[in-house]
RNA sequence: GUGGCUGUAGCUCAAUGGUAGAGCACUGGACUGUGACUCCAGGUGUUGCCGGUUCGAGUCCGGUCAGCCACCCCA
């Protein structure tokens, strides 16, 4: 045998089979990912929202304006790469492409309210951890053309309702980052502090001082956290617009009923985001990467990246999290036979096949043996494979255009015709 | 990028420096006409990879790769 090729570090393959132990953890099946999806898929339209699609590739410039220079994931954890001449960038989110096709395809003149949804995998150059992927699945929403709050409100409840529908265990925290009016004086005002205060602080909030002194708000270095909890409050320097919006978001989510837990520490690590900031953090079940979705509003970003001044707001949730939850509760999307038909010749064989035709196209999911085989092989297999029903097929089934049906789970066998299987499965598929 | 732990069969795990094992799973048979129980048989493998120490390395040492966990960051 010649060397096995294996995956790329940090991607992960997800099989309808078991693949990947974690101790005491289930494992992850392409199943879990696909009850995520669906229940995404079902409820978002219910909001409004309609399925966007965009290319993983883009050029680099997007991500370097969009999220920022200084942020980490542009500064170092981008697969950039040089396509003859021009610098391409596998895609670290999706919000930054979706604002550049908004802007691309001028939807500010059809319908500049639009509200979109995605799922795709992203990518980012990290080590990997419990949660946390190289190549990771995200599943995400922006609301263009609004400037809240209602919608802010809307959006975090659609959020709050979805991950409730999966049994997550989460609460959801909720924070203001201010506008491009109020926030730079914050910015100032912390930093004097921060400064005031550098000899308390570890080595990396002294760099995040001068670079991105918001970031030093959620480290989790203790000496840190004392130095925080004297430090100026957003709150405190807000502009009446941005308490206004604060105030109004709050309102609207308790008359629809969201609880959540106001949390001045909750900062976004990407440079976009203006005003609401929220969070859907995991109460058990994961590692240190515990956030489920963080979304927020980026009212500043469309300009920013060359297009109308739209308003926008959005989250993102990371599948792989999720799925890590779904599966610790055994809860799945599985697909298997409804018949399994056995032929026991060659002639068998061929009426099989046609038998299983006419299943599948009367919509019912048949898998037929392919495999020379004693009865009690082939429902072996039946039963390995799931199946509700099981048909054997032989030679006196074939003379009497007539079989017996068995319930796999009962035992018990049905007479049904041959020539009109699919009526007859759809009969006893009701009934029990 | 930094640190810690771990690498033996598809999976869970054993083997004092001295001949690679068990359970589960898988395939076939007992059973050309009915599965789950039972019995029998059978692959289960370059002990992650490379090197070193040794008469001899799955075991000790070094390196490397991978996985896991944490930091960092984030979904």
């Amino acid at each position: 045998m010649s060397q096995k090729i294996r995956g790329v570090k940090g991607t992960r393959d997800v099989l309808p089979i078991d693949t990947y132990v974690k101790d005491e953890d289930p494992w992850v099946r392409v199943g879990h990912y696909q009850l995520i999806e669906q229940t995404a898929r079902e409820l978002f339209p219910l909001y409004g929202y309609r399925e966007a699609r965009t290319p993983i590739l883009e050029r680099t410039e997007l991500f370097v304006r969009g999220i920022g220079e200084v942020t980490d994931i542009v500064g170092k954890e981008m697969y950039t790469f040089d396509d003859r001449g021009e610098s391409v960038t596998m895609r670290p989110e999706n919000t930054a492409s979706l604002v550049r096709a908004y802007i691309e395809h001028n939807v500010n003149q059809q319908e500049p309210e639009t509200k979109w949804w995605y799922l795709g995998p992203m990518f980012r150059r990290e080590r990997q951890q419990r949660g946390r992927y190289r190549q990771f699945t995200q599943i995400g929403v922006e609301a263009f053309g609004n400037p809240g709050p209602r919608i802010d409100a809307e959006q975090i409840e659609m959020l709050e309702r979805w991950l409730r529908m999966l049994g997550m265990p989460f609460s959801m925290h909720l924070n203001t980052l201010g506008d491009a009016n109020c926030r730079p004086r914050y910015r100032e005002a912390l930093q004097e502090y921060l400064r005031a205060h550098a000899d308390d602080l570890c080595e990396e909030c002294r760099k995040r001082t001068e670079t991105n002194p918001i970031r030093v708000l959620d480290c989790k270095n203790p000496k840190c956290q004392e130095v925080v909890a004297g430090a100026p409050r957003m709150q405190e320097f807000l502009c009446d617009a941005c308490k206004a919006h604060f105030a109004a978001v709050q309102e609207a989510l308790q008359r629809l009923g969201v609880a959540f837990v106001i949390d001045p520490k909750l900062v976004r690590g990407l440079d976009y985001y203006t005003r609401t900031a929220y969070e859907a953090i995991a109460t058990s079940g994961l590692g240190a990467q515990s956030t489920l979705a963080g979304g927020g509003r980026y009212d500043g970003l469309v300009k920013e990246l060359g297009g109308p001044d739209i308003p926008g707001i959005g989250f993102a949730a990371g599948v792989e999290r999720m799925a890590l939850l779904i599966a610790q509760q055994g809860r799945e999307r599985v697909t298997r036979p409804v018949v399994f038909i056995a032929p026991l010749g060659e002639a068998e064989a061929a009426r099989a096949d046609q038998l299983a035709q006419q299943l599948r196209a009367a919509g019912i999911a048949a898998e037929v043996s392919f495999r020379k085989a004693n009865p009690a092989n082939q429902l072996k297999r039946a039963d390995a494979l799931g199946a509700r029903f099981a048909l054997v097929l032989g030679d006196a089934e074939m003379k009497a255009d007539r079989g017996k049906l068995k319930e796999m789970k009962t035992g018990a066998q049905h007479e049904v015709s041959l020539s009109a299987l699919a009526g007859e499965v759809k009969k006893l598929e009701g009934s029990g």
